[in-house]
DNA sequence: TTGTATGCGTTATCAA
DNA sequence: TTGATAACGCATACAA
């Protein structure tokens, strides 16, 4: 372990060619046992550790997959991640993690930094802002597989992993309409991003099926960023109909707004129900309890992983997999209950 | 894009060997200006990209920073992540990540494999269970800079970067005791890892320092995870004499016991007095809110990061920095308060 | 079953 | 300021 050992070492070590060695440490097939068993035990005895940057440049591939996500730090996304990097990890694959901090120019640099980097694949969940989607194609035009993940963007021979936020956002309405609710307000994050599109376009369709009128003062757009809440609360407060119904599509932003409606005094569920989004842990811990939609991000990770896999060893049928959604669940719990 | 370039392809077209190009795409200073002007402008002319692999080859380097930690989905770890990959991404560096899910075994083939992928350095926080260290030695035999961070092992050469756990334990502890608490419990994490350790020490200094008895039966270990707060309920039932003070040694952990006790009609603080650990999000959320030590997640990965970056780049005096200590902060909520 | 020889795309040394 | 050439360590096509 002390000085690099290389094939030719052992090569020498053993009076066989450099070749023989690379065929048997890789258990290549045309190599007798004996060979094989008396180079690996050579090898070990002398700490051999394989060059991976020979190897790579050789078969032009890293074993590595590269991720951009807008934050490290959310619930949901570290646990994509834990999914993602499970299945990775075990067909043995490394992930190289990058964030866009919700930036596109962020995200475009980090596309770059990881093209060049050789990744053999790449999984994206797009930031805030991001509008053009240029600095993907350098990858579709190497065919290098792209998957986008919950927060995706339709592109040509990209699969996105996704849930179904249209019918996530009708089911959650369609609770709240049903508790009673008679004026219910959506807030929202960057309506840029499907995921929040599609939910408002659930909230609109419940709407529609109920016979209640739409208006979009009751659209309220925010970054969702904990000092927003009073945003919010102003926001409600002007409202000419008093508002009886919140659908926040983000758990950890509706347990502050929770938080902020209680000390002005507002009555949850009683005068003002409400349902969130992800079924964040603290969705459970939250006074009351949180209603909100189940949103499976680890499985999403797994699912993601074993996709991109997939594609990268070529034994999958694109046309079919083009759009992969996975289920969602409304969970009813205090905030929401009569 | 289409068909890879290579600087051979670039000499041949602009008729200079390729070392010029090599040394002008590098901004080498032997090179006119023109010469590099005019390269780069073929370069991109014909989109060509570097292709790291022969780079990394070449120059024995990877420009990439393995981590491994014990899982990705908790609120401190993918703070602390986002801190390192912020600085690793404005460095120039790539984060290769992977998860020991809390177990020895899979800590070891993470080492192995990262060892193998030809990182340049290695960032660690230790697994639940982590008691033999071996696994790091190929590093230090490389001189693979290596530093442990929040869980964490004294190895040589190995900085370490953590929080005053000692001292944090004393101050939650102490607090306890101000506020009039008699009989306080602390609920740990497994105590081979020295931030569990290190805080119960501290909870003994306090005891100690306050003129009262410390019994083993005060300690109670658990795996921290949600379906064990029943443990928990029943151990704190059984005391002979009531408890009214908790130490949990986190909050996400302290935030699942808070709710269990509220519905076994504890009165807290009144009754029973809790200051959690971590300082996470919960905390403010939680009824009542949760007092803690303020644990910096974010500036520990920042702080990490930039080590690390300076250990490679070997500007740094290994002897001075053996043991980064952050600073920590008791917050007082109202969970504690009188 | 094994050996030989070449190339992967750079960087860096030495000469010019 | 530039060119020629030799590594870097491995995998593989082709020969033996």
């Amino acid at each position: 372990m002390e000085k690099k050992i290389t094939i030719y070492d052992l090569a020498k070590e053993l009076n066989v060619s450099p070749g023989t060695i690379s065929r048997s440490l890789n258990n290549h097939p045309s190599i007798s046992k004996k060979t094989k068993d008396k180079v690996v035990l050579k090898a070990n005895e002398l700490g051999y550790k394989v060059n991976k940057f020979a190897v790579n440049l050789r078969t032009q591939k890293s074993n590595t997959i590269g991720v951009i996500i807008p934050k490290l730090d959310s619930y949901f996304m570290s646990t994509l991640l834990a999914g993602v990097e499970k299945v990775a990890n075990e067909a043995g694959y490394n992930l190289i993690i990058s964030q866009s901090l919700e930036s596109m120019e962020k995200e475009k640099l980090n596309a770059k930094t990881l093209y060049n980097s050789g990744i053999d694949a790449i999984l994206v969940s797009l930031a805030f802002n991001t509008e053009n989607y240029d600095h993907f194609t350098p990858f579709i035009k190497s065919k290098i597989p792209l998957i986008f993940m919950d927060r995706v963007h339709v592109l040509p021979n990209c699969p996105t992993i996704v849930i179904d936020n249209v019918q996530a956002g009708y089911d959650a309405t369609d609770h709240l309409i049903q508790q009673g609710c008679k004026n219910i307000i959506v807030i929202t994050g960057n309506l840029k991003r499907n995921v929040y599109a599609d939910r408002v376009l659930g909230y609109k369709k419940a709407l529609k099926a109920n016979k209640y009128k739409f208006s979009t003062d009751c659209i309220f757009e925010t970054t969702m960023e904990p000092k927003n809440t009073s945003d919010v609360l102003g926001y409600i407060k002007n409202m000419d109909e008093p508002v009886d119904g919140l659908f926040i599509l983000a758990d950890s932003f509706a347990a502050h707004c929770i938080k902020e409606l209680k000390k002005e005094n507002y009555n949850i569920p009683e005068d003002l129900k409400i349902v969130g989004f992800n079924n964040d842990p603290i969705s459970v811990l939250v006074t009351p309890t949180l209603s909100t939609i189940e949103y499976p991000g680890y499985n999403m990770g797994l699912l993601a992983g074993e996709s991109i896999i997939n594609q990268i060893k070529g034994n999958i049928n694109l046309q079919e997999t083009n759009a992969i959604s996975l289920r969602h669940k409304l969970i009813v719990r205090e905030s929401s209950r009569n």
